[in-house]
DNA sequence: GTGAGCGATTAAACCGGTTTAAACACTCAC
DNA sequence: GTGAGTGTTTAAACCGGTTTAATCGCTCAC
């Protein structure tokens, strides 16, 4: 009993064929007959071969594995929900097909434009995953010039050689301000993630024009950065208004919970004083005190669909992989929105 | 100016030289002239060509990759702070020598040994990262089996064929509970992790052995989860005990915040009427309110460190490769906890 | 009986590197 | 002038698959 690994010319001797005959057999190309076909598979099983991936990588001139690059600092990447579901949901579409999945984790400005570079020219990957669509990004011609297919999570206002799958952010957002609306607000504040990603915008944006639709306008708007640190800062600010608002739309939930936590710890109680939303329904959010009030995406269907599709676009012929639209996110009312007590 | 990357052969064609001359030149093998070695160097730089690694890969039998399964469920996943910043401090060591990380997310049970079984016989990595050991880790027995070189992220507590490298938990746990009894606390209770980890029962043996130096028994242990729901299950049973503790330990921040919002929720107010303690310091830790007392490691150098190591492991002549022990996690004082109240 | 036509099969080239063994050029000793 | 020895270089095999072009064995038509 060998301990090497069988390979295809061991198979081709046990079953009395040729190296190519093993090869049609296994790839099921017509030309073989049906007999012969059973005879090879019947021989693989029982050597209990599986193909070299590295043997068809090379003569195929593919990697089978996708990549996925995350531009963030690790501070930041740490307690993230959106990326672990995500991968969740890329993986459940990869494993089947025996890909994999490359990872690479680089800091923001440094480096990003290198890792791309690196994954497309050692051949590690098919295709990749552009996360975090930022405005004009510009790897969407990075990507382009270096020939690698790509799907972007969201869809970039400018036209992208790129099939886009994205969930909507803007209903969920919606639903919030006219939850608090209901609830009697009128001063809403904002506390926006950078303004060059798109998803970020895409929630400033539907936060301002629901206000709009019931005649009013934000009662501030603080850019910041995703952080618990810029949510604690934007917070304090917003507090120190004059006109203090009533009600704080969060980006998304770390700003959320470490906002509620600056409030309270100046003395204001949540919802009673502030009403306080955020974005993500992240694992905390239902248990911190009080629950919080966010909108509930589904990253891991977001991952599946991104999956998949970037396999069609790799697999395809060429034509064109049509955009795939998610169910949008909704809303998930908890305790920390109440109505407005009158001052 | 063709679109094709070059090959090894349009360098030895372009230097004068043949294929194997190239390969012996960009090793650095002895036996070139040093003349010619430059011009081989001069050659490849112009045309800009880089080894394929699908190529190297079949010929050398290596996949320059490494692998990480991660095996949580996703949404228990969420929201963990160890893997983002361990995967950084790992990426830091693969980047610079051209290395890829595979990254496998599987459900508990359900396709864990599947999943390293699948890296292994596709030759997806060269080695992995054994982390969240268990113990009695089934796994060990499997990579052996498999012939797959690993690295275990703390040690088991048998002899294990990998070098382990270890970030000691105790020390921080036990700097917590001596920190409870300056504060005057008589009456801990512990919420541990799955008695399976052995992380988990590090952190528990850690909790009852500092206590016992002081000569006192826990109040209470609750073995918990690590996930929210977990955490608040856990406290609200601590609460109703006849003999409420007066300070909680939790195995993680993620049980700590959750549990501290549960007791929140029932009226007790913090640290006033309970001190609690967490571990990770997590980013939201320190954003809470009140802000967290846990405990900090460094995943960071935990990555690194273990990227090392493996790499150490793989490239090494079969000789054995030593544990690695790092800076252990410390105390980080927050609000949180304070000085008992007598009642 | 011969050649065309067709399905089944195979030999060999190929992917792009690494590696081994042999060949080569050159100096030096005798 | 020959042989041994040394330092360079190369041809060719190899890794384990895929793919192309050629071959083989048949049947069938004329």
């Amino acid at each position: 009993m060998s301990k090497e690994r069988p390979t295809i010319a061991d198979v081709a001797t046990r079953a009395g064929v040729s190296k190519g005959a093993v090869s049609f057999a296994l790839n099921g190309r017509p030309g073989l007959a049906r007999t012969t076909v059973d005879r090879i598979l019947a021989a693989a099983d029982e050597l209990g071969w599986r193909p070299s991936n590295r043997a068809r990588s090379l003569s195929v001139s593919k990697a089978f594995a996708l990549g996925l690059v995350i531009t963030r600092d690790p501070g930041v990447l740490s307690s993230d929900p959106f990326f672990p579901a995500f991968i969740g949901g890329v993986e459940s579409v990869l494993a089947p097909r025996g890909q994999a999945l490359v990872l690479q984790v680089v800091a923001p400005g440094e480096g990003e434009e290198a890792g791309y570079r690196r994954l497309a020219q050692d051949g590690r990957v098919d295709g990749v995953f552009l996360s975090d669509l930022r405005h004009n990004d510009p790897r969407i011609d990075l990507l382009t010039s270096l020939g690698l297919p790509a799907v972007t999570l969201n869809r970039p206002e400018v036209p992208s050689p790129f099939p886009a799958v994205c969930l909507d952010d803007r209903p969920g957002t919606i639903a919030v301000v006219q939850h608090l609306l209901e609830l009697g607000h009128r001063r809403i504040a904002h506390v926006a993630g950078p303004q060059d990603f798109v998803h970020a915008t895409a929630r400033t944006e539907a936060f301002v024009s629901a206000l709009a639709e019931a005649g009013l306008q934000p009662a501030a708007i603080e850019t910041s950065d995703f952080t618990a640190v810029g949510g604690i800062e934007s917070t304090k600010r917003l507090l120190a208004l004059p006109d203090r608002p009533t009600a704080i739309v969060y980006a998304n939930d770390r700003m959320a919970i470490a906002g509620m936590g600056a409030a309270q710890q100046a003395g204001l109680r949540i919802p009673d004083d502030l009403s306080v939303a955020g974005f993500d329904d992240s694992e905390l959010a239902e248990f911190v005190h009080p629950g919080l009030t966010t909108v509930r995406a589904d990253p891991h269907a977001f991952g599946e669909a991104a999956a998949r599709t970037l396999n069609q676009l790799i697999d395809g012929d060429g034509s064109a992989v049509p955009d795939v639209e998610l169910q949008p996110a909704r809303l998930i009312i908890r305790r920390s929105t109440a109505h407005l007590e009158d001052s």
